[in-house]
DNA sequence: TGTACATCAGTGAACGCGCGTTCACTGATGTAC
DNA sequence: TGTACATCAGTGAACGCGCGTTCACTGATGTAC
């Protein structure tokens, strides 16, 4: 039957937040179409109404997870101070424990490697996110600083992505913790006058 | 028919060889029992003859892929010096390009956190290529040697991780050489006298 | 040494299952008059 | 304002396909005598 117009829209958000949490838990192939649709109470035919496929909706939900994600990270390059409190909100074990609503980037960087589909929608955050840290050293020249936010980065989401594969608990705190401690002493290093 | 029983084993090791590549370069899922067989010449019944599961076969192909990973790895913590050399063999465009002779970390530690049967192999790497790289700091105490071991890890996963799932040639390129450099810098501030 | 037979890694058809996608149909909503 | 009808997001059965796994069968190899 015809719905209100207004339903179709807010539909559309929904699929795309269940999409975006489920693909982040289990990777995009871990899910299917019918399980993100019954995620958000309906059967899996009229997806295609709303997305012309499922590597559609994998692009559309990287875009739709990576707006949410850089308003975290916006901060975070505003001075190292606001860098130091996004190392404690990345590198620990909440974060660990819940990729659906962490980092896209230690969630599906690899499963996006393995499908060029959704490569331009995650180059997009990925520019972003570098962009966003690099002002939080503001001290250094434009090439240094963005050097800075490259190595941070990749140590947060490899931190991140490592501490997630393992099966012993203190070894798993072990690396969130150490990769937080050398962020700040390099980001001490690297910024104080 | 019966076959010569030294071939059983030949077969045994040519199974683990495909299979640790495809999934390297694939993902597990994204390989198929029959895939990893024909690329050994066999058709995929025999396959249960060798493994219990495809489960147990991830999980033996990490063991087996691990090996050889960690006869390279070995000697980078020897010396600060053999750990620049390792920073130019696992940060360029080669290794990037080929991640079914790479890193298995790179390659499939997000997989692994999603299949926890495999998660203890993947420790066992883990928890080895650690205490191989933190070799290299012996100046520093072992706690600090270690800090600097997983940071300096995690740096080198995160930005292969990146570098692949990115599709802009410049940006992927630019990840690998700034992760590199910073991490030379970094090397030298640690190690120096 | 020669013969009879058990072994078992192979073959390839078949299984049940869940996948992404399609489609004929439904019926409240929105529109034309 | 009331009636007739087109719209279209929904339903749910069905599609072809490839998956992991099973199994009856094959026949050269290795062993017993």
């Amino acid at each position: 039957m015809r719905y209100p117009a207004s339903e179709t829209a807010e539909k559309h958000l929904r699929i795309l937040d269940a999409a975006s949490a489920l693909f982040r838990k289990r990777g995009f192939s871990g899910v299917s179409v019918g399980e993100i649709m019954r995620a958000t109470g309906l059967t899996h035919g009229p997806f295609y109404n709303h997305f012309e496929s499922k590597e559609a909706l994998m692009s559309e939900s990287l875009d739709h997870a990576s707006e949410a994600s850089l308003l975290a990270i916006g901060t975070a390059g505003n001075s190292p101070e606001h860098l130091l409190a996004h190392f404690d909100n990345y590198l620990n074990a909440a974060h660990r424990d819940a990729p659906e609503q962490g980092c896209l980037l230690s969630s599906l960087a690899v499963d996006v490697s393995r499908e060029p589909a959704v490569q331009p929608a995650l180059t997009r955050h990925l520019a972003a996110a570098i962009a966003a840290l690099s002002r939080a050293w503001g001290r250094l020249s434009k090439k240094a600083a963005r050097r800075q936010a490259i190595h941070t980065l990749s140590a947060m989401v490899g931190a991140m992505v490592l501490s997630r594969a393992v099966d012993d608990p203190a070894l798993s705190d072990e690396i969130l913790n150490e990769v937080r401690l050398a962020l700040r002493q390099s980001l001490r290093a690297t910024t104080s006058p």
